[in-house]
DNA sequence: AGATGTAATAGGATACAGCTATAACGGGGT
DNA sequence: ACCCCGTTATAGCTGTATCCTATTACATCT
């Protein structure tokens, strides 16, 4: 005969057990005496034991009932914990995320968000991804990854995003370059672009997001930059600009990271400031966890506050 | 909220993420694909918490579900353990009996009962109980012992028994006693209870039952007996008779035992020979467990071919 | 685009745990 | 010896929850 038990029934049991007394039990699972007696009369059918031995003065476990409740009780201990597992994690005090974001942002950004981020969450992990804006992608919309840190526009038609916020873009130069020394003494006057047209750029090699945006900014402004040096490391082109080989574009928490030296000088450009728009990106329609929720509004919170104190400065 | 999860749902959850698929799942669990995505998405919306990220096209658990499996299958585990510790009690692979006796059946009935019951049920536990028949009865009445040997009559009114056999009860003499020689030379003629109404008696103290059935023998012959020493210990009336101390009635089995020194003469008694009912008692209206009816089977089976030698000696 | 495979939803049927009422029992009191 | 109290078991009914079939809604592959 096949036996359907169900973890109400070693409830009840134990219950029983406790009591040693049917009424009472009863009470205390609120429900209906005969209920209960129904319950376990079906239990020890399905199990071929009588599980107490009883009549109506008396209640007493047999040696099978014993041995039942000795088993009922272990697994009753590990259905709580299930529970109180599942129950950390819906209230957040449990969870794991895992983040993906380009090296850029997740040098610079991200050191800024996880600290507030354990504080709130002190026992959601956080897994880390870095790797270029591309690949950030494919790993998103494939699930490897919770969430991305990118910058739009997205290649992915599979990603939705949330704008987490906008950088603004730095021209940087050598220190000896003639719109340093211009600035200098003229802080308050932005460079326009137009004044760069004939500069010689250094630039991120193809493939990378912010190549793309820079040719973008450029021909929006009417010119097509006239590239001397590629690299794929954006730290490099720092080093390259600080040293004359030419001048470049480059997000502004980029500009912002201290260098020990090779450093070159960064400008503001004129109205309208140049930026890019930094999003969370994750998969299309995929429910987003809890905890990626949270880290999601930790990340916004953060980054307002880095706009303020930005306009503060 | 609170959570009314079941076994079922513990069993649907591990199946899908074994199959990773919920109409392929529903088919193995022999129910319908709506169902199991029911049952899925009620427990999901229970827990607070998604358990499987899922489209049309993939079933992928989340972190919470990876960790849900994870605790569900040490539960389930310990469901399935418990199921076979039950069908195990239930098939008679296991158990546990506590069996009451008096010392001299215990030390010459038993003895003989516990090998082949052993090899019939290896794996049950036999726990022996050795003490007066009062005693026993009273804790068998209790519930302390889940049976016991006894003779009739019973004195509890709250004990039923079961007859195992007839114990023929013969009479001790000492070996130089004339009715021993006699016997010596005549060994067909029986001994009638007329024979000894003036011998002396050594009996066992008050409150054992074997000393009230000998009274009761020697009244229904016509006399009462005349008693010249008492003990508490059987095995020492039969020394004491072996002595020439004075005759006794003894139970066949107590007779039968092998001593090695002040050895009495045993004789049989002639027609109607006396004797006492051995019976398994156990309380009124009480259960047995299967176990406990197992023993009375083998106990009866083992007596019958005792009584079968007995009759070709 | 259409075909295929898959999960979700809708709506109806059914089984089962729950209920109330009542019976049956056991023990302790008068 | 009998009745009463506390207890468990049984009977019969009800409502909910789980199951079913039919259908819809997607997503992927051809």
């Amino acid at each position: 005969m096949m036996i359907f038990m169900e973890l109400r029934q070693l409830q009840y049991t134990l219950q029983i057990a406790a009591d040693k007394n049917f009424s009472r039990a009863a009470e205390k699972l609120h429900i209906a005496q005969p209920s209960l007696s129904q319950q376990l009369s079906k239990l020890e059918k399905e199990l071929g034991v009588l599980l107490f031995q009883r009549n109506t003065s008396s209640v007493e476990l047999t040696h099978a009932g014993a041995s039942f409740v000795e088993h009922a009780q272990k697994i009753m201990d590990a259905v709580e914990q299930l529970k109180q597992e599942m129950s950390d994690i819906s209230q957040l005090r449990k969870g794991k995320v895992v983040v993906g974001s380009m090296p850029i942002t997740g040098s610079h950004l991200l050191p800024r968000v996880l600290p507030a981020f354990k504080k709130g969450y002190p026992d959601i992990e956080i897994t880390l991804l870095e790797d270029t804006s591309m690949n950030l992608e494919k790993l998103t919309a494939s699930g490897k990854a919770d969430l991305s840190l990118l910058a739009l526009p997205l290649t992915e038609p599979s990603l939705s995003w949330i704008p987490i916020g906008e950088e603004m873009i730095d021209l940087a130069v050598p220190p000896q370059h003639k719109l340093a020394r211009r600035a200098a003494h003229d802080p308050l006057r932005p460079i326009s672009l137009d004044e760069i047209r004939d500069e010689e750029f250094v630039v991120l090699k193809k493939g990378q997001g912010f190549r793309k945006l820079t040719f973008d900014i450029c021909r929006e402004a009417g010119f097509e930059p006239k590239v001397v040096f590629e690299s794929n490391n954006i730290e490099t082109l720092q080093s390259l600009v600080a040293t004359g080989m030419g001048v470049t574009l480059v997000p502004r928490f980029i500009a912002r990271a201290k260098r020990s030296e090779f450093i070159p000088v960064y400008l503001p450009l004129a109205e309208p400031v140049p930026s890019r728009t930094l999003v969370v990106a994750f998969r299309n329609g995929r429910y987003l966890s809890k905890a990626a929720d949270a880290f999601i509004d930790t990340f916004k919170q953060v980054m307002d506050k880095l706009v303020v104190e930005s306009v503060r400065e």
